[in-house]
DNA sequence: TCAGGATATGTCCGATCTGACATCTTGTCA
DNA sequence: TGACAAGATGTCAGATCGGACATATCCTGA
């Protein structure tokens, strides 16, 4: 399993190596991962963009830098509202995170 | 004020009628609420034409008649993640999510 | 090397969310 | 009318989230 995939499953909170690991995801959970993880991936590149730390953006978004670095990694403990606030936080339009859903 | 923008305001948990419907929702507010209404919207189409109550759509999705009908009109205690959700499990793509969220 | 900045991981608790239930309102048809 | 289906609204308890903190790991330059 390559590392993406298995972000993907953990993400979902999968513990990979155990037999949960073969039963399906139904189509529309992993269709909402991969928006999730899209989504994570387009805040980081807005993070990056603007030469911001975690901690700068966490300021800017009046969160941690702990909770930046689990939206960038679309742990599980994170919603797809506050991936979206925070994107739009960082200047993000509603088309950007238009793209990423369709990514 | 009309329908629209009142029940806008409304699911962002103001009150109509106080002083804080004067104080500006931020860009980014604004840009996130219409989402969820734009969402809401694209979650009674699907259910609409696909000739369900929302009793029967809720069976399907789990979930309960109450929270169906929070669900289409943006209610305060609904997140995007819900509505995405359950756009996807009434047979929505990601392209008619993020049609929603341009809209 | 190692020091320091940046990022990742684990945990906690107050805040928010969600399914469920009860009840109320609305629309329609006889 | 009134009866019934559909939808709206209010509330609650259990579940999940999110900012914060502590700590660990990863980089990179000297």
């Amino acid at each position: 399993m390559d590392r993406a995939k298995q972000a993907k499953l953990e993400s979902a909170g999968w513990v990979v190596g155990t037999p949960k690991e073969f039963l399906n995801l139904s189509a529309e959970d992993e269709a909402f991962i991969d928006m999730k993880v899209a989504l994570a991936a387009t805040l980081r590149e807005r993070r990056v963009d603007q030469h911001l730390s975690q901690v700068e953006a966490a300021k800017r978004l009046h969160s941690s830098q702990s909770r930046v670095a689990k939206m960038e990694l679309a742990d599980k403990t994170v919603t797809v509202d506050l991936l979206i606030r925070s994107i739009l936080g960082l200047g993000g339009t509603r088309e950007m995170v238009a793209a990423a859903i369709t990514r």
